[in-house]
DNA sequence: CTTGACTTTGACGTCGGTGTCAAGGGTTAG
DNA sequence: CTAACCCTTGACACCGACGTCAAAGTCAAG
């Protein structure tokens, strides 16, 4: 198929598409006429560009997904380097939540400050604390495994195990 | 003072107040030679532009509180039109909390998709099960008031009562 | 007078993931 | 043949808050 039946397909524009492969993320063989020709498999990885994307993925974090893919794996994220990917996305948003949640207790700070009278709603008034329902949420002792969310400083990386199958 | 010195003072770049003035933000007397000259009212607004970016804000953001400041209140923040951008940029950062709980949720269904085995660290595999945690958090029984951090909507500027003072 | 530190305006670059336009060539239905 | 699409590459626009550079004016010290 061409770049605009892959592009209706997945529902991306033609532009993106371009870009993608300027990109070197996808590749695409040439007709006579110097037009692009892909098959299935390339819409397979347009797709799992668009799903990490939608996940907040940048570009370039897909790279070692699509690497995965089309060493013949089923899912793109089976591969150590995806997983790699994975983790550092993950502790990325765990920081983000955190400083959100700092700037969430400034913001209400603020507020009330700038408020000395009752102003504030039920839902801002909560400042949860210096995230403190976070750490002990839903368990009434912390060290029960599941009920710690975000830890104080979010290793995450760095447990005790070795971490089998990084690149 | 001229531009350097208000610059050193508050710790910003002279291309920053330049580009705070062109926005409107700030405004500066010129001397006979075209220099901008600066008083000590103008360190307090740039001041509270820094303090409100450093929240998070916008640049446009910070200009009800700067009108506010010039009306000769103390606090920037005490004026309505101020509060009022309070309460939205409360409501962005709890929509933006909320998204990236979710998004903490589908990046930790990946990874143990990815891994059938059991790879994920302490903190990884904490889900917070759809961020019932978070509403419940703390609290044995919901309507407690300081127990429901995000609401489930996040409504926040849709209460009962009429939001006095408002703009 | 010269040097050097400060100032002025203006304009381009940054980053990511495209949208949009331009100018041209290919292909197909009528 | 022509209209109407499709495709090609190239390049500018965007957003926000500036960084950085350029060319030129101002002023004080030596």
């Amino acid at each position: 198929m061409r770049i605009g039946e892959l592009a209706a397909r997945v529902g991306v524009s033609t532009r993106a598409l371009r870009y993608y492969e300027q990109q070197g993320l996808i590749s695409a063989r040439r007709g006579v006429n110097g037009y692009r020709e892909y098959d299935e498999a390339d819409v397979r990885l347009v797709v799992e560009i668009r799903s990490l994307l939608a996940s907040g993925f940048s570009l370039e974090d897909t790279r070692p997904f699509l690497e995965c893919l089309r060493a013949g794996n089923e899912a793109g994220g089976s591969c150590p380097e995806s997983v790699a990917v994975y983790r550092r996305k993950l502790a990325e948003v765990d920081a983000e939540i955190r400083a959100l949640i700092r700037r969430r207790a400034e913001l209400t700070e603020q507020l009330t400050s700038a408020r000395p009278g009752c102003v504030l709603s039920q839902e801002e008034r909560n400042d949860h604390a210096d995230d403190g329902e976070l750490r002990r949420a839903g368990a009434p002792r912390r060290q029960t495994g599941t009920g710690r969310f975000l830890g104080g400083v979010v290793p995450a990386l760095q447990d005790d195990r070795p971490d089998p199958g990084a690149a």
